[in-house]
DNA sequence: GCGGTCTAACTTTTT
DNA sequence: GTTAGACCGC
């Protein structure tokens, strides 16, 4: 079953004696493994709450105690900003060492790093600025625009997607794979949108970590010095990686002779996975990462961390059942030293309000029994689930925070405000012009940003630059708005960033006209907090102080930098000054840099003790008491858009896992007979993955739905209809998989074909039957209220 | 050019 | 049920 034999925990016998470090003191067996690898590359499948991060800081840091490594050696990669944070927070607890010399980041964090170092060989402007999504959907819009594409055939979504892929998979237009005349026409897209970015000085995410990718592949002396500076290279969450990120790892730690890999033996790669949690696969995560690692990288150490310090038994019981429905798996079970404690509890509701109104009442129970609300979690398929919820919540007045969201820096308001900073910095930034050239309004129109847009093509200019080619009152308009920037630009000169942007929010109007706007508080409120977000950059980042003084030295004598181009900088900060000129990034694009990248927080009001509302793959990472997963229905969690491939919905079961996982001591799990979707109600089936789950690890809450006949599904009568409080719990329980449901006799009399009346919908033709007794569901054509399913044991149909 | 009204869409999401 | 974007009239 597993990929890899059996050989692995002991693997890592310590080269270092293990009783000198108070670091390594409470790891179990397989932890002190991977943290005391030797040098070589490995993979560390961590399951869920098995301390991976906690292996992975003191890995870092016993390299560095045991003197095999300084801080320059290291090189940690991580997807969000929260984890790379959190890595240098407990790093620094652990060892009094300057985190600011080591590489830790993300991908994109650590690739703007290179690109700022090594901006002219990467042929970028020294202060090329970062889009992010909305950015690159709204320059890709103006594009298709200006090249007259019918978005009713490539929507600007479908085009932007198309992009995003290609660069994933580290293609560029001339490599992508034409198949059609679409593909031909998406290409040509592509190809018009990437001369846009250079002409701007712009580049999105993708490109930030393909521009890097080719900046070391095509400079063998760049190349080189970090392969000989980074002796350890950690990747967090490496099932999450996509192919670029793969190659850009395969690229920095080894040879690529002839197009050829061969790992260069001076550096070790330790990736850390789990391939039961990839849940990101839908935007270009690829599992198969993990495998190709293996053998790409001549991997001899794998290590298991199958121990959880996180939920009781039972939990993790329904996790490891559930999980091995799937195929595709490297083969992990999580074991426990904590007893089975609470049964999962299974809730059946007749509708949604329902659900919500039942949860409200068992986190009243949960908290009279002592149990904090910001350790209750609610999680959801979708987010559109997350409304009803808040209304009971509200209603209840429990205090709730619903994850997700807008974040801080894609607010409109700050996005507006971010767009004239980023014309004080580069005045060719046409999305930013054109997202403020007429915010708040001055008489500029679709019609005077038609003809602007015209004169700028004509003559090859930026917007900025083809305003004087406009006459007349729009050209004054237009005129004048460029002047204020202008002249904003001049103001600026000399003063703090503080100053900048108060002046910005100033002049620009924003604030006036969101003081004008009724509903316009909140955002004077984020336009102030704008203020204090770049106050506090300044002081972290070091603007305006003198420098940290770094381990330059200490890399430049290490072992592990020897053979360092001395030519090349030694970069110990993010965002580290020219290696010629000695010019470093001003505050201000630095300020914008990072905005970009760190987009905020996504939360509400933090601090207070609050019910957590949050998507399954927003929970990912995080850990609660008490965790209540709703929604437990056919179309929403498995998602209907999911499970027309196996694929699709093998990672539907990851995600399922992922959720299970985040519970420490009680799961709750709900279904709702009937659900408003999309204003709509919906008669949904429960979820198959119910049937996946041990039975001596649930309690039924609501009688068992009997819908799952023992003679219909060849269950052998093996389900009672309410198991007894506490929910026995017993080893054997899910021995056997369930069997496939069968098609069973119909008892409801419906054929396909047959015309139907509903009291709601009216006449409608039976187009499908699904299941049989309570869960037997039916698809119904209604000429006026479209394609249905109906539960058949709720919905009131009569023959016509 | 601006502001109001109507209509289609709409998993999951970090950088 | 909500929201963004298109469309239309002033």
């Amino acid at each position: 079953m597993s990929l890899f034999g059996s050989h692995d925990a002991s693997a890592g016998a310590p080269s270092f004696p293990a009783a000198a470090s108070p670091l390594l003191a409470n790891l179990n067996p397989e932890q002190l493994a991977a943290v005391t690898l030797p040098v070589g590359n490995a993979l560390i499948l961590a399951g869920a709450g098995s301390g991976k991060t906690r292996v992975l800081t003191t890995r870092i840091a016993w390299l560095m105690q045991t003197g095999q490594v300084s801080p320059g050696g290291i090189l940690a990669v991580t997807f969000t900003n929260k984890a790379a944070k959190e890595m240098m927070t407990r790093l620094t607890a652990m060892l009094p060492v300057n985190v600011r010399g080591m590489w830790i980041g993300t991908f994109h964090g650590l690739c703007n790093r290179l690109l700022r170092a090594h901006w002219k060989l990467a042929h970028l402007p020294s202060t090329f600025q970062i889009l992010d999504t909305q950015d690159q959907l709204s320059a890709i819009k103006r594009l298709m625009k200006q090249y007259n594409v019918d978005d009713e055939r490539f929507p600007a979504k479908q085009t932007q997607w198309f992009i995003a892929g290609a660069k994933e998979d580290g293609l560029r237009p001339r490599d992508v794979e034409v198949r059609s005349d679409d593909d031909r026409k998406k290409v040509e897209l592509y190809q018009l949108y990437e001369e846009q970015c250079q002409r701007e000085g712009v580049v999105d995410f993708g490109e930030l970590m393909l521009r890097s990718y080719e900046l070391l592949r095509d400079n063998d002396a760049v190349r080189e010095h970090y392969q000989r500076r980074f002796r350890h290279i950690m990747i967090d969450e490496f099932q999450d990686t996509n192919r670029l990120q793969y190659a850009w790892i395969k690229m920095l730690s080894g040879r690529t002779a002839e197009g050829r890999f061969e790992p260069s033996g001076h550096n070790s790669v330790i990736a850390v996975g789990d391939d039961d949690q990839s849940i990101y696969a839908f935007r270009g995560a690829r599992v198969g990462n993990m495998a190709d690692f293996v053998r790409e990288f001549d991997v001899q150490r794998q290590i298991k961390l199958e121990q959880n310090y996180r939920s009781f038994g039972n939990i993790l019981d329904s996790a490891n059942a559930l999980i091995s429905n799937n195929t595709k798996r490297l083969g992990k079970s999580l074991r426990t030293e904590q007893g089975p404690g609470e049964p999962v509890r299974v809730y059946e509701s007749t509708s949604d309000f329902a659900e919500a109104q039942w949860m409200v009442e068992e986190m009243r129970q949960l908290a009279r029994e002592g149990i904090d609300r910001k350790e209750m979690a609610v999680l959801y398929r979708s987010n559109a689930q997350s409304r009803v919820i808040e209304t009971a919540l509200f209603n209840a007045a429990v205090p709730y925070r619903v994850y997700g969201g807008l974040r801080f820096f894609e607010r409109a308001e700050i996005k507006h405000a971010l767009a004239y900073l980023r014309l004080l910095e580069n005045k060719d930034d046409d999305t930013s012009f054109l997202r403020v050239v007429n915010f708040p309004p001055r008489g500029i129109g679709a019609r005077s940003i038609e003809q602007l847009q015209d004169a700028a093509r004509a003559a090859g200019h930026s917007l900025h630059d083809a305003v004087s080619a406009v006459g007349g009152k729009a050209g004054a308009n237009l005129s004048a708005f460029v002047a204020k920037i202008d002249v904003l630009r001049e103001q600026t000169v000399g003063i703090s960033l503080r100053e900048i942007i108060e002046l910005v929010l100033d002049h620009s109007g924003l604030i006036e006209h969101y003081k004008a706007d009724r509903e316009g508080a909140d955002r004077i409120e984020n336009l102030e907090e704008l203020v204090n977000a770049a106050e506090s950059f300044v002081t972290q980042e070091g603007f305006g102080r003198d420098a940290v003084a770094l381990p330059v030295d200490e890399l430049r004598q290490s072992p592990a930098s020897q053979g360092l181009d001395p030519s090349l900088p030694v970069i110990d900060e993010p965002l580290a000054p020219d290696a010629e000129t000695g010019e470093t990034l001003s505050p201000l694009a630095a300020f914008l840099t990072h905005a970009a990248l760190e987009s905020g927080d996504n939360q509400a009001q933090a601090g207070q003790d609050a019910v957590q509302l949050m998507t399954v793959h927003a929970a990912k990472g995080l850990e609660f008491d008490c965790v209540f997963i709703t929604g437990m229905e056919e179309g929403l969690f498995p998602h209907e858009n999911s499970m027309s491939d196996f694929d699709g919905l093998e990672e539907e079961r990851r995600l399922m896992y992922v959720a299970i996982t985040r519970a420490r001591q009680r799961l709750y799990m709900s279904h709702s007979q009937t659900r408003m979707l999309h204003g709509q109600t919906r008669y949904n089936l429960k979820s198959r993955f119910y049937d996946e789950l041990p039975e001596g690890a649930l309690k039924w809450l609501t009688p068992k739905n009997q819908g799952f006949a023992p003679s219909a599904f060849g269950y052998g009568g093996g389900y009672a209809t309410s198991r007894g409080a506490g929910g026995g719990y017993s080893k054997d329980s899910f021995a056997s998989p369930p069997v496939p449901p069968q098609k069973a006799a119909p008892s409801h009399g419906l054929r396909s074909g047959m015309q139907v009346f509903h009291n709601k919908f009216g006449e409608g033709t039976v187009v499908s039957l699904e299941g049989s007794g309570d869960d037997a569901r039916a698809q119904i054509n209604f000429p006026r209220h479209g394609v249905k399913w109906l539960a058949l044991s709720v919905a009131k149909l009569t023959p016509v």
